[in-house]
DNA sequence: ATTGAATGCGAATGTATATTCGCATTATGT
DNA sequence: ACATAATGCGAATATACATTCGCATTCAAT
């Protein structure tokens, strides 16, 4: 931020900015996304955004900031620990991401879908982080006696294969395969594969 | 494609024009992708370029047929099926994947990193088809019993798992996760998922 | 060799958009 | 009320490209 906001009315246009930068991201695309509109929709002029934001990319990455505080918040209210069954918490797990990827009227979607021209990396961290942590607890809970080696492997793997699956089936949107049935079917692949110790074999 | 090239010169101009946006792409990246710097490495000139394609779009998904093909040629030429264990078919799909996706210096991985601004639709649909195949004809062979519901919804979900993962994997390439192991348990996650039958559960 | 069509050229044009800067307005402390 | 700093403005500027168009060159058929 290329200066703070000092008094009460430039602390709300920096909000003002931030709420707007979302709403046309959310509105018209990210390509279509310019400074110009941003400030139309917050109702100042783009001369006041440069006063606080260096260039157009610092506003994003405050907008990616934001949005990953209230991921951080929503992930922390999730009781997952309660569930003693993995099937159980894996599925809250994945509802809680379809349901964050369908709010805000697309947003999200649309973000995620630039993922790699946006400055996602605190999002990912922060995700990557969570999930692991709440990785280490459940095993040292459950499974004291078979130690999940991998567990950075397994948790990389688990959150991108989700991550991008659902991404893909939102975006894409053909009707053909319904996003409960996609929720069930990745709850089931994602837990028996936490639960599988690394040696153990399914397949004939 | 504007006009069809009807001489030979004209026609290595438009394979010399795809060739060439290959390597820009890259080499600098879809976003610093010029019409002026395709022309320059074809060593041809910009207005040469408008006489067979439209515009740049054209261009790119010229170049996204012709990788279709070359990718479609690749999976017809893997022996998938010759394998008797699932284990050993999905490994033999995954390392294709990621010989592909590290393949042309770094050109798809670009590609895929910005999947939704190209048109991959006919890539995605030769994929998808390819995989189901397989799985269809892998699954009357061995689990003529057993047939397995949902498998479109399967696919769909291994496939975008899988790619995404890789390329999730290869952009970071944080060293943590070494390629070798990600290739094995995304093996391990996948092969457990195909083969367990819909109601059957490992977890506890 | 001639001619019309195909091909090739690249400076010039048009458009879109990020960013700046000089001036106007508003707030805060005394 | 005054002075000074903070805030706000938006036309003007700068840049980066995609695309066009009039002219030059090459080809292929007769």
């Amino acid at each position: 931020m290329r200066k703070h906001p000092q008094q009460q009315r430039s602390r709300e246009l920096v909000k003002a900015l931030i709420d707007a930068t979302a709403n046309v991201i959310q509105q018209q695309g990210l390509d279509n996304t310019t400074t110009a509109r941003i400030a139309e929709v917050a109702g100042v002029s783009v001369g006041s955004l440069y006063q606080y934001f260096g260039d157009k990319d610092g506003l994003i990455e405050a907008l990616m900031e934001s949005l990953a505080d209230e991921i951080g918040a929503g992930l922390k209210r999730l009781p997952l620990l309660d569930n003693v069954d993995l099937n159980a918490m894996v599925n809250s797990a994945i509802r809680f991401g379809f349901a964050v990827l369908n709010s805000r009227d697309g947003l999200y979607l649309e973000l995620v879908r630039n993922w790699h021209r946006l400055p996602t990396e605190r999002v990912v961290d922060m995700l990557q982080q969570h999930f692991m942590d709440l990785a280490r607890l459940y095993f040292l809970r459950h499974y004291r006696d078979y130690p999940i080696r991998n567990l950075e492997v397994r948790v990389f793997i688990v959150t991108n294969s989700v991550l991008f699956t659902m991404v893909r089936h939102i975006s894409q949107n053909n009707g053909l395969i319904r996003e409960d049935d996609l929720a069930d079917e990745l709850t089931r692949m994602v837990a028996n594969y936490l639960a599988t110790p690394p040696d153990h074999q399914d397949a004939p």
